[in-house]
DNA sequence: CAAGTGACTTACCATATGGTAAACAACGCG
DNA sequence: CGCGTTGTTTACCATATGGTAAGTCACTTG
């Protein structure tokens, strides 16, 4: 409706990528049912059937920018896993770049929401994308707390009540709204570090690691 | 479409109440959006207009449904806050409640869920709902530290992890599919020890209350 | 018993939506 | 230069949706 950047038709166009941004902006903030692709289309100067000429329908059209954005998610959410320290370190890069990526982009988290609420193949695909993670995950703070640094629970309550946790403090803004406050990255901050001592408080096993 | 009591057409029906249920069930369970208002009659064997004539908007409908359920549920997480002990022991209270409903009636928790992310008057009136709870909760929480029984902390982010925290583990159904878990009530109970551990750890000071 | 009222239903409608079919423009290639 | 390919638009469509208008039917009340 009012980008008319009218690229040649001709050839190679950055069309497909245009369109899984703008697709993962549209499904995060709007919601899926709510963003139609005519909305879609015009918000990028398109008509609607050159974004069903890169996507065959709407769901699949989710099932892509799932695919490439949640992958992505997940891939730093993997390395987080695998490169810090050991114990409590690693708990804490992780939610450390669950942070980083809420800040950087808030949309990918709130695609998460969305698409764990909508009622398509693309939530499947969301499970069978994750489930390899929280495996990792909670071998992880199993052996954590076999070795007796963390507090033993168990890991997949642990992996839940997290993540609820942290996608909350995120994405939670209307309940922000109802404590008083605008979200803004400097209360994020300061609610990063708060959440994560929230976190060792609960996880950790007193071994005054320098309180 | 099969539940066609056919109540007198006469007087005194009770069909605003059975409306406002299945409101709350439908858009609980498969979104506001995608419920329409011809689905939701037909399933009460009811035809469209009659919805309409007992609430003039689809709007509208969503705001009874929030006025009538959300009131309740503030009422008895109010009445949680206000009757139990002190500290710790209220805390708890109120957690259990929280439980209790996500047990008994899931719908109500999801409904919160739905309308945060819905884009309507109706957000708006939920955080008119939710704000004095959250204040109560606050103050409650700021007298316990003080006291010395809690640990210092921003009383608005422990509201918001630990709202986050109970209302994902108790609706967040995908997330425990890709732990590999299916939702029972056995397995909530369970839960909701742990989530209970694991929230005194993070909050309460030790003063060995009986470990 | 006639008029009104409460609780619906049937008819209808404008609009939005996902999607199909076909036309069309620019380019690369033989 | 003609021709297929790629990317895009215009036309079109069936269906669903929220909502309006008016009718209907039973019961209550003056």
């Amino acid at each position: 409706m009012e980008r008319v950047v009218a690229s040649v038709p001709g050839r190679k166009s950055d069309t497909k990528e245009r369109i899984l941004d703008a697709a993962l902006h549209l499904f995060a903030t709007r919601g899926y049912e709510n963003t139609s692709l005519d909305f879609l289309a015009s918000s990028l100067g398109l008509s609607k059937q050159a974004v069903l000429y890169w996507f065959k329908s709407k769901d699949i059209l989710l099932q892509a920018v799932i695919e490439r954005d949640v992958t992505e998610l997940i891939s730093v959410l993997e390395a987080a896993l695998s490169d810090a320290g050991e114990g409590w370190e690693r708990m804490e890069a992780v939610v450390k770049s669950v942070f980083r990526i809420g800040v950087m982009r808030p949309e990918l988290l709130e695609l998460i929401r969305e698409v764990n609420r909508v009622d398509s193949s693309a939530s499947e695909m969301l499970v069978a994308l994750l489930t390899p993670l929280m495996e990792r995950a909670s071998q992880f703070l199993q052996a954590e707390m076999v070795a007796g640094r963390f507090r033993k629970r168990d890991p997949r309550l642990v992996i839940l009540a997290t993540y609820s946790m942290v996608l909350g403090v995120l994405t939670d803004l209307k309940a922000m709204k109802a404590l008083g406050e605008e979200p803004s990255v400097r209360l994020l901050v300061k609610w990063r570090q708060e959440l994560l001592t929230f976190l060792r408080d609960a996880l950790l096993i007193e071994a005054d690691t320098g309180r």
